[in-house]
DNA sequence: TTTATAGTTTTAAATTTATCAAACAATGAG
DNA sequence: CTCATTGTTTGATAAATTTAAAACTATAAA
């Protein structure tokens, strides 16, 4: 029964904790888990209802820690959820949210 | 499909990774889980090296959130990881830690 | 070019969380 | 009873996190 593991490994798993700790981040995440696809960000804040610069810093924690892609699109950005990085780690946890 | 879900569960769920989120409540939960049966408060503090008044910190908010259940003989304490509980919502997880 | 829109960054303040020393219970041992 | 042990609580401080206003960047539209 081996305790330690990779650092890296675990750095990431935790990361995704707390990004899942805090209610704005775990609702973003939830929601484009169940849209399925990637979303606009203007598409994100009427359903989320959070000021626009602090839902540009989530953003900003969800993307450096590596949980969503963001893609420029003319003065619009889309996100996408990395599902399959997720998944990698914790298999069946988004569908649990 | 249905954004929006129970507050108590998502509140549950959101207390799991707020707990998980911080490394010494991590590596407590994790050890409680490969150990497999209930761990001394003492035998804990040899694992994981933090303050005892730390330690009592992060196991109380374990057992607040409803992770762990204590219980004492004599003047040991004894700790023990709620598996069910935590499977109930996150099937799967705990091994992945 | 001018103006409006979408989103980011900076900054400061508020809030939450983590840490540890010291005082405190409660139990067992001598 | 007295002392040592195990763990909790309190209180004070430090550190991290969240929030939102304001200034800013970049692009689109008029």
């Amino acid at each position: 029964m081996d305790i330690k593991q990779s650092t890296d490994a675990t750095a990431f798993k935790q990361r995704i904790f707390f990004a899942l700790s805090e209610p704005g981040r775990y609702t973003i995440v939830r929601m484009l888990y169940h849209v399925g696809h990637e979303m606009g960000c203007n598409e994100l804040n009427q359903h989320v209802e959070i000021d626009k610069s602090t839902m540009s810093y989530h953003l900003r924690t969800l993307r450096e820690i590596g949980m969503i892609t963001t893609r420029t699109q003319g003065r619009q950005k889309f996100v996408t959820l990395n599902t399959d990085k997720i998944e990698a780690v914790f298999p069946g946890l988004l569908e649990r949210l």
